[in-house]
DNA sequence: ATATAAATGAAAATGATTTCTATTTAATTA
DNA sequence: TAATTAAATAGAAATCATTTTCATTTATAT
């Protein structure tokens, strides 16, 4: 998915196509990882202006609500979005690197294989379940390896 | 895990075995759902005359930094608590009634078995996962079934 | 019993997120 | 292309869940 892709689910979901949104989704394209809705605005300010945080407020709660971004969760009580490329038609998970927050999309699941299991012991009905996948991403662990310590760094 | 495993975990962590600290490990062993700091408070007051809610708090950040407690994600920013019997160091995921909230403990996990693969595709490392499954419990899965509407409710 | 570090309550502060409202703008239609 | 209209936005203010501060109390080790 492209930013073109990006620019049908806005149509789609009859959102009007706006600077500030394409810009958005742009950041979020560019830099693969997650942000606070306030790294997004102090990057965007740059480019705009006039700039509200509310604005990105509201449109990154919009951009998830038609699957555009995802909702990170860290341990903070703080709201971390990231780009989704596969949307929400797709089942999959997202893998984040927790030393530079890169999040990547692993479709790769075998959960159904002992869903069925679980109900049986519940005695449930499951409807869904929602998997983050932590650790190293390919570049910080090239980067562990070599003892260099450079790099986009999360902060703790 | 009672009561008494708790209080065990308390002297382990060098946490203080007191009145509310028990009180609030009853309250969520015997309602075996999740809750708000608030609601816990709420609850809690009943039995206590005088009972801050920063206690509550920081009691429920210090249970869970112990596996007394677990966090339950929901899309709201807000905190939610569950008691955790198993601990922290039983790798297990947690089932969450959609409908009442309840949380049961679920041991089945097969995710060793893909997490090579994504490895490799990802050329990353995995050092932890994180998983929420969802649907309706055993008790309201038959409500639900015998047209009934009762029972404790989440709030959306 | 005493000492001491930990726990607590109450009040106040914090700060992330949301709401409000007047203005601007994207997109539709004449 | 201009007019229209609902949606989007900025900026200021409000909200409210959560945390901090600090004086007092309490669990527990001695």
């Amino acid at each position: 998915m492209g930013s073109n892709d990006c620019i049908e689910m806005l149509r789609k979901a009859n959102l009007k196509i706006t600077p500030r949104r394409k810009a958005i989704i742009g950041f979020f394209l560019q830099n693969g990882r997650y942000f606070t809705p306030e790294e997004v605005w102090i990057a965007l300010r740059e480019d705009f202006k006039h700039l509200g945080l509310p604005t990105i407020y509201r449109n990154l709660r919009e951009l998830e609500d038609i699957g555009i971004l995802i909702r990170v969760f860290r341990s903070d009580q703080r709201l971390y979005y990231a780009i989704c490329q596969l949307g929400k038609g797709k089942k999959h998970h997202h893998f984040v690197c927790k030393k530079c927050g890169r999040v990547s999309e692993v479709e790769l699941c075998n959960f159904d294989d002992i869903a069925g299991d679980i109900e049986s012991k519940l005695n449930c009905k499951i409807t869904s379940h929602f998997m983050q996948i932590e650790g190293l991403c390919s570049k910080c662990m090239e980067e562990e390896m070599s003892g260099r310590d450079e790099g986009q760094k999360v902060k703790e």
